[in-house]
DNA sequence: CGTCGCCTGGTGACTTAGTCACAGACGCTT
DNA sequence: AAGCGTCTGTGACTAAGTCACCAGGCGACG
C-alpha cells in the first residue's frame, strides 16, 4: 500500500519528526501523493475539501478577490507547510473565502479526513503541529491587517520588491502582479515604481524590474521616512 | 474545589454540551471563575498567557495598535465564545499582536493549560469546539482584510452605525471610537457623519448619534452606490 | 462660583491613494 | 509586415488620510 512511494516524503516535514512510530506509520499508510503543475487553481472559493493537505515542495499563493475585481495576496504556503484554509474547512465545516493558485509545480501529500482526525486524537505532537500552523497563520493575518490598514503603499511596495527578487536582484513580476501582492491598483504601482526608478533605485523593464539600490528600499520599507 | 460555584457555568456554552460526562467533570473541577470590570485590559501585547479563556458573559474588544497610534478593532469575543488569541499563544508559543479590552463587565472561566491539553487529547467534541472557534476567527479575519483593503469608508461606517445602535436606534460612540472601529482617522469619520446628517440619515449629538434612516444606511452599506 | 484642562467635534489645506479613460509600446503570431 | 494582446504611462478626478488649529462642552477642583 505505502510501498509505492519511492522516498520518504516525511523528510520534508521536520516538525513531524517528533511523532511516534505508530503515528508515522499511520500517516505513511494513509497519505496519497499529489502533483500539480504551476499556475493551476489548487482550490477555489466555495468548494468543499475533504483532505488535509501538506505541501512537500513548491508554493501555493492564497488570495482573495473582491467583487470589483481587485485582488490581494493573503499569504503563501510553501514546502514543509500545510494549508490552513483547507484544514479550517475540514474542521469548521465552512467554505473557502479565498482561492489558492500554484506558483510553481507543487508536490503535496493528501491525508484523508479520517486519518487526520485519528492522529489529532492520538498524537500530541501532531496536535502541536496543526495548532502551531494555525497560530502562525493567524499571526500573519494580523500583520496583514496592520499593513493594509496603516501601511503606506511605497513602503509596502519596497518591501515586496526586496522579498521577491531573485539571486540576481531581478523581480520577474508585472506591475499588475505587484498590485495584487499589495491589494492595490496597477496605476498606483506603476507611478510608485517610476518614482523609485527616477531616484535610481530600480531599472524598469517589460515584465521585470532590476533592483539597483536594495539598501534604499530597505530604509523606505522600515522607517516611514520619505 | 469546584463546590464554590453557585450555578453551572457550562450552561453558557451550548457547544460544549456534546462533551461526555468525564470531560465535563474534568472541566468543572479545573476551571476557575474570573470576573473583570468594564474598560480593563484583559490581555496586552507581548504578555504571555497560561490559561484557556472561555467568556461566560460580557464582551472583549480585540484591537491592534500601530506605531502611529492609529488603532483598529479586529473582532469581539462575546458570551459563549473563547479567546482565540489566548489559545494561539497557548499552543503556538507566540506572543500577542493585539490587545483585549473589556467592553462590559466580563465573567469568564479560566482553564489551566494542563487541563486544556488533556481535554484536547481525550475529547473529540472538545477538539471540534476549539477548531471551530479557530475557523470562525480566521474566516472573520479574512472578511476584515477584504473590508479594509477594498471597502469604502462610507459603506463601512454605515454598517458599523447599524451594528452598534441600541434598541432606540442610538449609537453611544464618539467619532474617535468609530474611527477605531474602522481603523481610520477621526476627521474622516466626522466628515462622513456630517454628510450623513445633511442627508437626514442621522442626528449628531455629543458622544452619540441617533440613526434616523436605517434603510438608507443599509443600502449604502451593501450596494456601493453612492 | 469661576476657571482650568481635557475631551469632543469642526474645518481648511495639503498629501497620498484609488478610479477612469485612454494612448503608446513591446513582443508574438500569422 | 500587419495584427493582436499584454504591459506600461499619463492626466484628470475622487476618496481617504494627515496636519494644524480652533471652539464648545463638561467635569474637577480650588
Amino acid at each position: 500500500m505505502s510501498g509505492a512511494m519511492s522516498e520518504d516524503w516525511l523528510a520534508a516535514f521536520p516538525e513531524l519528526g517528533r511523532l511516534d512510530e505508530e503515528s508515522l506509520a499511520t500517516l505513511r499508510a494513509a497519505a496519497m501523493e499529489v502533483a500539480l503543475p504551476a499556475g493551476v487553481k489548487a482550490f477555489e472559493i466555495g468548494s468543499p475539501c475533504e483532505t488535509y493537505l501538506l505541501i512537500k515542495q513548491g508554493s501555493v499563493r492564497v488570495q482573495q478577490i473582491a467583487e470589483s475585481g481587485r485582488e490581494i495576496v493573503l499569504y503563501r504556503v510553501g514546502g514543509g507547510q500545510t494549508c490552513v484554509l483547507t484544514t479550517t474547512n475540514l474542521l469548521a465545516h465552512a467554505d473557502y473565502l479565498a482561492e489558492g493558485v500554484t506558483e510553481s509545480p507543487v508536490e503535496a501529500v493528501a491525508v484523508p479526513r479520517a486519518c487526520f482526525e485519528q492522529l489529532l486524537a492520538t498524537s500530541e505532537a501532531f496536535r502541536d503541529f496543526v495548532f502551531s500552523t494555525y497560530g502562525a497563520r493567524i499571526t500573519s493575518l494580523l500583520l496583514l491587517v496592520e499593513e493594509v490598514a496603516f501601511g503606506r503603499v511605497d513602503a509596502r511596495l519596497a518591501q515586496r520588491l526586496l522579498d521577491r527578487r531573485d539571486t540576481e536582484g531581478q523581480v520577474a513580476l508585472t506591475h499588475q502582479q505587484l498590485a495584487v501582492e499589495l491589494g492595490t491598483a496597477r496605476e498606483v504601482v506603476s507611478r510608485q515604481l517610476k518614482d523609485f526608478e527616477q531616484r535610481g533605485w530600480l531599472r524598469l523593464e517589460r515584465g521585470r524590474i532590476a533592483v539597483l539600490a536594495p539598501a534604499a528600499l530597505e530604509a523606505l520599507a522600515h522607517h516611514s521616512e520619505r
